[in-house]
DNA sequence: TATCGTCTGTTAATCGGTTCACAAGCCCGG
DNA sequence: CCGGGCTTGTGAACCGATTAACAGACGATA
């Protein structure tokens, strides 16, 4: 491979003044630009980046680090990392930036991957499905990298964010299921330390029901992530009498809704005849449950692509420390909701008394 | 940043003995090492990726090239892929490579595509679903950049290559449909301009009846990309007697095969009852299909993970230039075959016999 | 004791760009 | 005709690592 000198040698010119042809950084006459390009391809000339990045220290490069094993299937074919990544790449072809990709398994040591990251390869990272908490994201705040979380994070330190507004969105949902009638509206949710994003969309539903003057009855029902766990603790929905316990059920994460309705079918539940079961997040298998079901969906595309612009700001310096966009989400009404059964009783125009009150 | 001459004033060394010690490159007392290590940690040092890239000419750094646009879907969200990216991505891992993605449009320029790959930020390529003829592919196989491309290519300069095995896996598919029973098999193909795999699987299909000695009949039924060309092109087949058209269709895509299935439902045929129809590639809407589609998986991860070893092969100057692994393929039996409709003239032990001159 | 080899550390060149500081040539006004 | 400013090209330092060549210390051997 011909170096810039090379090509200097071959047009009688100087390395810097190739320099300057090559980035117009300066000013130059026409007709040397002329004898410079003509050398270039003569040459087939083309400039190594990486030179070029260690004296610059940019590399119009940026990293983006996900899961390497989630569940089963691995990431990078999900419903929600596919996507993200797309929004990633758009954005970043348009701006000219290359984008690396980083896997990180627990495994990983925290000083190699902060090495990994840190090696001047990326002018910024994206961190996208990061688990919560990761000590690695605290050491990088703490650093010069620029830094941008996609979705949630449970960090002292307040770094770049970009997420769907999550209380918002539980908030819409929750409004939806009171205009459909329901008001006793049980709530099925991880615990808390799972993700920063649990507590936002159970504020979401709290509010909801507040601001419809709604008593929340009963209260979360928590769950770990797994089959068992729902089925158990549907122990005591299933035990009580219909007309006590809740019409609706706002499953904080669509996996745990699809398991809510395999247990509801096992019981000969109807869905949404006796129980309205929803959702959060629309992963393909949403769409595929039976019956179909009602979701909120994320723009996953845009959060990728927002989280990118936001990046290159903060490379750029354009952007504020701690900056955060919240993207608004889509209510997906499919068949797995309706009115409760005793909807006769409450008219859709009243607005929210507590019908316990009320009786 | 701390630079390596940083670590050499702190611990009283050279950079040299550090970079010795940092790489082990060299014997260096225990105790001299140990007091590099305590000035690393100290000072939080992390080696410039890129300074050492450009002074061992190695980034450690495996490119991957894929097309920008794929039809409506974007490409990296869709079911071929996405496995494929993430076979590639478990090896890199394993073997310590980075890995970076550039998408490419067909109005990217050839010149700046090159510049892009061989500006030394990538120690090697991998194209996956390269359009056909991609002048870029040929410019880069004249250079010394290995180079790796994952799925056909119609190349004069014969570039290393990992593919399925298009061939035995057309011929075993004309083999089941064979054992079933089926002597008039018709082929649905695209034009062999569309892809340097479709004479392979023409091939394939060809192979199989003539070891059959059954007669082609009738020839390749060529189509274009799009719903109407099919509809065009079942013309001939719909108007002809049963007892004459054939009993099953060989499409060489999924995408035509789903498209034959529509048609084929508009005029109230049923499949696989008046005639079979089965497909190629296991895409995401095969099995989805009505009825759902036999086909042929291709092994998309390894066919990935291949690639990648083929790759860093070339890199280490272990492999051979124009190296090719074909994959072997599984043939996924779902619903839309079946025995033809005159099955009971044909008993399944009888080896193929050509039924014209049976009769 | 002189010599040689081994072990371990250092000096300095190198990778291929960018960019600062300088200089040569030119035009212009006084 | 001289000095100042503008334009355009050059030389050389620099980015931060690697590594070849060298050098001093030390032990073994003759």
């Amino acid at each position: 491979m011909p170096t810039i000198r090379d090509v200097a040698r071959a047009c009688g010119l100087s390395a810097a003044t190739v320099s300057y042809v090559l980035n117009d950084s300066r000013a130059v006459r026409p007709q040397t630009r002329e004898r410079v390009l003509r050398a270039v391809r003569s040459l087939d000339y083309h400039p190594s980046a990486v030179a070029r990045g260690l004296s610059r220290k940019r590399m119009d490069t940026i990293g983006v680090v996900f899961p390497a094993t989630r569940e089963s299937a691995s990431p990078i074919t999900s419903s929600y990392y596919a996507p993200v990544l797309d929004g990633i790449l758009e954005v970043a072809r348009r701006e000219r930036q290359n984008v690396t990709l980083f896997q990180t398994g627990p495994r990983d040591g925290a000083r190699e991957r902060l090495s990994a990251y840190r090696d001047g390869r990326c002018d910024g990272l994206l961190f996208v499905g990061v688990a919560e908490g990761d000590e690695v994201v605290d050491a990088l705040a703490a650093t010069d990298l620029p830094l941008v979380i996609v979705g949630s994070h449970g960090s002292d330190a307040r770094p770049c964010r970009v997420d769907v507004d999550n209380e918002a969105a539980a908030r819409a949902m929750t409004r939806y299921l009171l205009d459909l009638g329901h008001r006793r509206i049980g709530l099925v949710s991880l615990a808390p330390l799972h993700g920063a994003y649990i507590p936002l969309r159970i504020e979401g539903w709290r509010a909801a029901l507040s601001d419809a003057g709604v008593a929340p009855c009963p209260g979360p029902l928590y769950v770990e992530p797994s089959e068992d766990s729902v089925r158990d603790a549907l122990e005591g929905f299933l035990a009580a009498p219909a007309e006590r316990r809740p019409t609706a059920l706002f499953c904080l994460r669509d996996v745990e809704a699809v398991r809510v309705l395999r247990v509801l079918a096992e019981r000969d539940l109807c869905v949404p005849g006796d129980v309205t079961v929803v959702g959060f997040d629309d992963r393909a298998d949403a769409a595929l449950s039976s019956p179909p079901l009602t979701t909120i969906r994320q723009p996953l595309r845009e959060k990728g692509a927002a989280a990118t612009c936001l990046l290159l700001d903060c490379i750029a310096g354009k952007a504020v420390a701690g900056q955060e966009y919240l993207l608004s989400t889509e209510l997906v009404v499919r068949a797995s909701s309706g009115p409760p059964p005793d909807v006769a009783r409450f008219p859709f125009a009243v607005p929210y008394p507590d019908p316990l009150k009320e009786a």
